[in-house]
This record gives C-alpha cells, structure tokens and sequence, in this order.
DNA sequence: CTCGTTATTGCAACAATTCGCAATAAAGCA
DNA sequence: TGCTTTATTGCGAATTGTTGCAATAACGAG
C-alpha cells in the first residue's frame, strides 16, 4: 500500500518528469490543507516555509501538475483554485450566496458523459465539474 | 419588438445601475464581434475607439456585466472569455486537442439540473456550461 | 560515485488584473 | 433647465500571473 503523495512522487517519474524539492513542498502543503486554495494562498505559504522559492516556480509547478492531472483546478467565485485529485471523480455545487462547497459523486454525471459520447462524438471529460446555483438555505432567503 | 440592446439597457436601469457611455461602448463591441473575447482582446478595440477609456473601466465594466448576467464568463485554454448573454441557454463543448467549440442546446442538462434540485436541493444555474473533453477527429488521432 | 543530458529553477522584465480614492457625470426630481 | 445624490470613472500604485534565458540540479547511464 502506498502513500497518495507515493503515488503521485511515482506518477511524475513514469512520465519522465522530475521531482524536485519545490514541487514535492507545494504537494505537502495542499496535502496538508486538504481543501482547494488560490494560487497566492499557496506562494505565501511556500514563502513561510521556503523563502528562496520564486513565485514562478509556485504558477508554473501549479499548471504543470495540473496538466498531467495530480491536481485540479475549478473556479469559485471567481477565483481559481486548486486541489489535489481525487481517485474518485467527484463534483462541486457551490453556492453563489453562501459560497458553501458541498461535494457530489459522479453517478449524475454518466448519464451525460454517455449522451455526449452517443450524440455528439464527443469524449467529455467531466472529472472534477464546478457547478454554481443556490443552496436551499439561500434560495428560501432569497424569496422570504 | 426591442433590440438586444435596448433590453441590455433597460435590465441595467431596471437594476438601478447607470447605463454609460463606457458600457454601451463595450456592450456595442461584443455585440459586433459576435463571439467570445479576452478582456484583452476586448480593451484593445475599446483603445481603438476611445483611448480615454482606463484599462481598470474595462475590467469592472466586464465583472459587472457578468453579475447581472448580461454577459457571461467562460474558460477556454486557460482564458477567460466573455460573451453576450445568449436568451436561449446553451453551452459549450471545448476540444481540448483542437480547441474547437461546439455549441450545444439545453435539453441534456435540464435532466441533470432536475436531480441536482430533487436529490439535494441545489437550484443549478446551468446557463453555459464549459465541458472540455476530446472531439472525435482528436480521438482517433490520439488513439492511432 | 561521477558524469552528461536536459528538465526545472531563479531572476528580472513584462503583462494582466485589482484596489483606494478623489473627480466626474448619470438619473431622478423640482 | 438646474440641482442633488451617489454610481461610476480615471488615475496611480499594488498585486497577481507570465515569459525568455542563463544557471542549476534531478535522474539515468557508465
């Protein structure tokens, strides 16, 4: 049994990429949080713990592991975050009132990766969708 | 019979926000490109017309639209994009090989916002939906 | 363990985006 | 038409994100 950070330091090299100190300390950190952070949230804690670090370094670490898809990237409220990826393809509600993140399995979504495929040729790649709407709590104080 | 415009214009003094020269000049330029931009792209044409209008104008001029859902944001490779509210909701398929768009009706996605609203009262505002994924050409080519 | 290849970093300049604040001007009203 | 209110703009500066390039260092080979 491996660690998921393991897998990952395995998952760079096979693809014969190299893994360096500053992306293993950007790993850790959104390991740590174990919730999605912007960019700067990320660079400033990289900066309290490794100063000579170049912000960069942070954005281009940043888009590369999302590239070869050890994390994803969503956008909450206008801001893009980041986190590490889920095994399991999950989703995200996220209230426009509220800003709350409940998270969704995917079953919903099978369903609509199928008709695309069938109707449309289309190979939709809907791992990690971020849908924006109203929270019933929100949406009863929005018409009360 | 009102123009699109003319609408755009009265929902915005509906609101009780103030329709300027600035504005419409922005609104004119999307509505004459009749296709998604980049706050760049969009800056630079306004510059053209009008050098006195400030870069920051463009910028909240582009938010603002958005919230009040006269335009609409999406993400395609990395930018973000901007758009004319369409009245018809529609949303896009985006290639991630090719970059090719498609643009796709509603009637898959009314299924999905239906469950999100049953199964955990989410109202879904699934207006324009951006999905990346492969076209068919990219996936044979990928897989040949 | 040492060496060579080349992916990755740091740097520094640049481009894109946001923010606070005083000046301006839309829209309603007399 | 002129006055008042206050949303919106322009400006300057700060922040955030990107790029080219030379120096560095990860990792496989010997």
């Amino acid at each position: 049994m491996m660690s998921q950070q393991q897998e990952i330091a395995q998952r760079i090299r096979e693809l014969g990429f190299r893994l360096t100190p500053q992306r293993q300390l950007i790993l850790d950190i959104l390991s740590a949080l174990d919730r999605h952070a912007t960019a700067t949230e990320i660079y400033d804690q990289v900066q309290s713990v490794s100063p000579a670090v170049n912000r960069a370094t942070v954005y281009r670490t940043l888009n590369f592991l999302c590239e070869i898809r050890v994390l994803v990237a969503g956008t909450i409220s206008g801001k893009t975050v980041y986190e590490i990826a889920d095994p399991t393809p999950h989703h995200h509600l996220v209230c426009t009132g509220c800003k709350h993140v409940t998270v969704l399995g995917d079953h919903h979504f099978e369903e609509l990766a199928a008709h695309l495929l069938d109707e449309h040729d289309f190979q939709a790649d809907i791992d990690h969708l971020t849908i924006h709407g109203l929270c019933q709590p929100c949406r009863a104080a929005a018409s009360g």
